[in-house]
DNA sequence: TTGTAAGCGTTATCAA
DNA sequence: TTGATAACGCTTACAA
């Protein structure tokens, strides 16, 4: 029965107006106590709920955020969900999903698709959303007419675009840096994405190459094209190169499962970690507990950068000025697999 | 401008009724291919689409499916919700995603607050959905009154509850069986949740022992309490019941992070994998790949279940009569950690 | 085959 | 402090 009562059905009971239970309902001041709590009263007898869909109607809001993440499945961007997911809700807001996979023109879609529903904002999710053409990119800059839009790990100027993200540049750069201050000097890098916050992390690691006046060598730069699931791959990417001659002391990489994938190497190698190979991995995800020995990682304050994309939405959604970037330092988290 | 047009609008430019223009928008037959033509052109030209919110108060459906999940950042229910999401999409369905937590008045509260969202349909995720209390699954079998609820690998019986898992009991039991036929008896199983799952899968793990005639030992059944991403609490705990003086030769688990803490284990007391002690985890996830040597594993099926469960979703809404209850066989995927 | 008009359940604007 | 009543933009009888 509950489910079917209507605001006039409460007006009746109460023997008020629909705009005094409205009223009462969107807690406007202009009540009379008594009169609320008679009102009140009904509400709660019989667990009466407003039509979603008719406020939608009237405020044109549904208080619904999209977000927008390529492969939920990947266990960081299925980390960074979760956050933002926990922490709009606790502002009441919802969440609708929307996986969208890499290619740019299914991300359009799905963006136009989470315009066409009214969300009040969208969530993206991951630095894979922001690309060097510029041209690819304005399908967001135009959105951003009609409704905030948040990145999550990118960074993109327009109006009304607002960035968390994390100084991937500095992080790539001193964990770089570390190996190179403990007297090592053939490091590989290892990445799988030419997004935004890729190059950044690899910009790190030439950078911390130049900062020590040492000659960066561009066959030390591997990017591995295959999946996030694929640690076999990786171990066989990083084999084909050691095969070519390529020698190493230390691995460095853009994430966790890259990092695996090259303990992986090394024990099929009968390199032993830390001494003859040092890696690092990134994201601190739970994959560094997993290998043996666990995994040097560089935690990027995913959970912080989430409650802070939400602060700042809520109070872009209320009309407060917020700024339009903010970035988090990465932290270095030593473990095992490495020996600085 | 075009987000702005309404269905008045489109009838002023096009010379018709806004009831013409609903029918065109809805397909209907009743209308001549000239007058659908000339409607569709202005509609095209404006990019006109309808408001989601007047089009949801009037048929009362905004093509949504609420999906509830303990906590989206696990791994395997990370998976589950991309494939249900993907699916979903494909049939033109939007999800609003929800995290509970494993509370059990959370799971209430929000399956509350999905209803008063008017979803077309509820999809709860994980076992922990259903408990063994009848009266805490009362909040589901009241809410399947209004809307299908779509359990994912929970068996719950109820009108209007759709049931697809896979036959963990089964899986568990073949899995422990196979070790017991190669001659091992002191198997230590491990698990971390008396979910119905939970439950059929350490009955699978006894069955195995009863098949054989063999005496089944309470203390070789041990719950570890701790999160999933506690590796090294894992660990930990395996080591104190070593150190209390029980001993075993094999571990099967009901998860594949418990494979791992156990590996870590016998990394750490120096038994070979293996040969000295063999491991299986469960769920087949990335984590199996993670450790060194690679985990045999029990791929409970994840996807296919996902596309059945959608597939079961959308035949309901449709008004098709379908099976309540669609269950898959799980299959033993042999890698390193075992000798079978 | 098309148009008119009555809902749908709110919010918001005026008067009172 | 309250109550009528007009939006909001669509679907869907019912009429023509």
């Amino acid at each position: 029965m509950s489910n079917q009562m209507t605001i006039y059905d409460i007006s009746k009971k109460a023997g008020v107006s629909i705009a005094t239970v409205s009223r009462v309902l969107n807690g406007s001041s202009n009540v009379k106590p008594k009169t609320r709590k008679k009102v009140m009263d009904i509400i709660d007898q019989y667990g009466y709920k407003p039509n979603a869909f008719a406020r939608g109607l009237g405020l044109n809001s549904m208080k619904t955020i999209g977000i927008l993440c390529a492969d939920s499945s990947d266990l960081y961007l299925a980390k960074a969900v979760y956050f933002i997911e926990r922490n709009l809700r606790e502002n009441e807001y919802n969440s609708v999903l929307c996986c969208t996979g890499y290619e740019v023109e299914d991300k359009k879609e799905s963006l136009k698709l989470l315009l066409s529903q009214h969300v009040d904002s969208v969530v993206m999710v991951g630095s894979n959303f922001i690309l060097n053409e510029a041209e690819e990119n304005q399908y967001i800059k135009d959105a951003a007419e009609s409704i905030p839009i948040m990145l999550l790990n990118a960074d993109y100027d327009a109006p009304n675009v607002y960035c968390t993200l994390c100084d991937d540049f500095k992080a790539t750069q001193d964990a770089t840096e570390a190996l190179i201050k403990s007297g090592i000097d053939d490091i590989l890098y290892l990445y799988n994405s030419r997004s935004y916050s890729g190059q950044k992390k690899l910009a790190g690691y030439q950078s911390a190459y130049l900062a020590n006046d040492k000659v960066v060598n561009k066959d030390y730069q591997q990017c591995f094209e295959g999946s996030h699931e694929d640690i076999e791959g990786v171990s066989a990417f990083v084999q084909k190169l050691w095969d070519d001659g390529l020698r190493f002391k230390a691995i460095v990489t853009s994430e966790d499962f890259l990092a695996v994938g090259a303990t992986k190497f090394a024990k099929a190698n009968k390199l032993s970690i830390p001494k003859d190979l040092q890696i690092i991995g990134y994201n601190d995800s739970v994959l560094t507990l997993c290998s043996e020995p666990s995994l040097t990682s560089v935690n990027n304050r995913l959970e912080d950068m989430c409650i802070q994309l939400v602060k700042t939405l809520i109070g872009t959604l209320s009309g407060t000025e917020m700024p339009q970037k903010t970035i988090f330092s990465g932290e270095l988290i030593k473990r095992g697999s490495t020996d600085i």
